[in-house]
DNA sequence: ATTCCGACTTAGTTGAGACTAACTTTCAAC
DNA sequence: GTTGAAAGTTAGTCTCAACTAAGTCGGAAT
């Protein structure tokens, strides 16, 4: 009903959060790469490129044809979206019975929506939860984002006993996979061979009878810590 | 980060909502009513109005210089978003902690924006609740809107008994100021008496010493059942 | 019957944020 | 060094939903 403008639209929301996790490891984040991840074309990144650096204060760093990097403007705007994302998921996991891959898509309409007052609920209501149900670390009530050193599952060798941390989110038909081979954040890997011929990993997981045989695109967006 | 495309938009939900609550009691609603209510210019409403009549169904029957009605599918829309502001009031006041005068707003917010599948959650949640912090009855699965025969508070007599069924949920200061009188619903009333100088109710509420006096433009929006 | 006011409509504009089409830059391969 | 593809930018357009300004319509009071 009320037709309050907020400080930031879901569109700037959106570039933020996804120039926020372009940026881990690459320095700039290239205008085609926000495009795909976004689903738009190029030509709407550039633009919105431009307003996101003439806003007051500026939200981005952008360079014609070097890329963006976030300020520390932007960057805390993002660690707030990915706050409220990662508690309404563990909220919609927890609290309303939702399974892992269908909190992605819900949390990613409502985070751009609740008030610090709702945030403030959820944190009190899940006892300030430091992981989301995919295992990634959520940003603190001070917004500085706990890291879990993790490598990817393919990173392994046969004999390696790791724990799973987490797991990409954003594929649910990937996560439903998974859930069918128990391979979940907390369940404990041992990994038993590697093929030279595809590099198909081959695991045991706890708690479940039989191996599981995974390929290596999958396995890369596995992480793991090692156990014990 | 989806940019799934809604298949009616916030304007629309909005639009549905208001000309369902004006056309309560009143055969069709004004451009200016609708105006108000959404407090924009009365050419937008006249654009918009015009927009849902040629929607494919039809949301509303728009007659220039006549006003507008919901068709039937406007009218579960309007009630489908009904059942969700309802519902999440019902959340954030009962698992979220939110006072009285908080949940509005951000209901208004939410109302948009949550799935079939939150909807069924919080249903399950809330152990299918009926009535609303306020007192408004919540629509069915069905969108059967239910019904509680109720009288404004301004309407009653020195003597009468009644309970507090519903207060207008539109104005956080009120909320607020009621709550401090205690006047809430579900708490018992006797009427003390009536100035026929300015309409002033005087009031004994129960588990509250003291009377209270309202207005009677308070009055008008305090609905009430009698007691026994 | 005229007048006037308020409700309503029309016309034209704006700003967000998407799009396509066409041009430029960069860079690797030859 | 030229060339060709991929990445990036520019220019122009579209839709949505708001706006203002300038009319029109209709009913009540004179």
């Amino acid at each position: 009903m009320e037709r309050t403008a907020e400080h930031t639209s879901t569109a700037v929301d959106d570039y933020l959060k996804s120039i926020f996790h372009l940026t881990r490891g690459s320095v700039r984040a290239g205008t085609r790469d926000i495009a795909d991840a976004l689903r738009i074309s190029q030509a709407s990144v550039t633009a919105m490129l431009k307003k996101l650096a003439a806003m007051e204060p500026p939200m981005v760093d952008y360079r014609k044809r070097e890329g963006v990097v976030l300020t520390k403007h932007g960057e805390k705007r993002a660690l707030s979206v990915i706050r409220h994302h990662r508690l309404l998921e563990t909220f919609l996991y927890q609290t309303l019975g939702y399974s892992w891959d269908e909190v992605h898509d819900e949390a990613c309409r409502l985070e751009h929506v609740i008030s610090d007052r709702f945030e403030e609920g959820l944190v009190k209501l899940l006892g300030n939860p430091t992981h989301d149900p995919h295992g990634d670390p959520i940003p603190d009530h001070k917004l500085r984002l706990g890291r879990t050193a993790t490598e990817a599952l393919s990173a392994l060798h046969p004999g390696d006993r790791v724990v799973v941390e987490r797991v990409d989110d954003k594929d649910a038909e990937l996560l439903r996979y998974l859930a069918g081979k128990s391979v979940l954040p907390g369940r404990r890997i041992l990994v038993l061979s590697r093929s030279n011929f595809d590099g198909n990993l081959s695991l045991q997981v706890s708690g479940c009878r039989g191996k599981v045989v995974l390929g290596p695109e999958i396995a890369e967006r596995i992480f793991v810590r090692l156990d014990r």
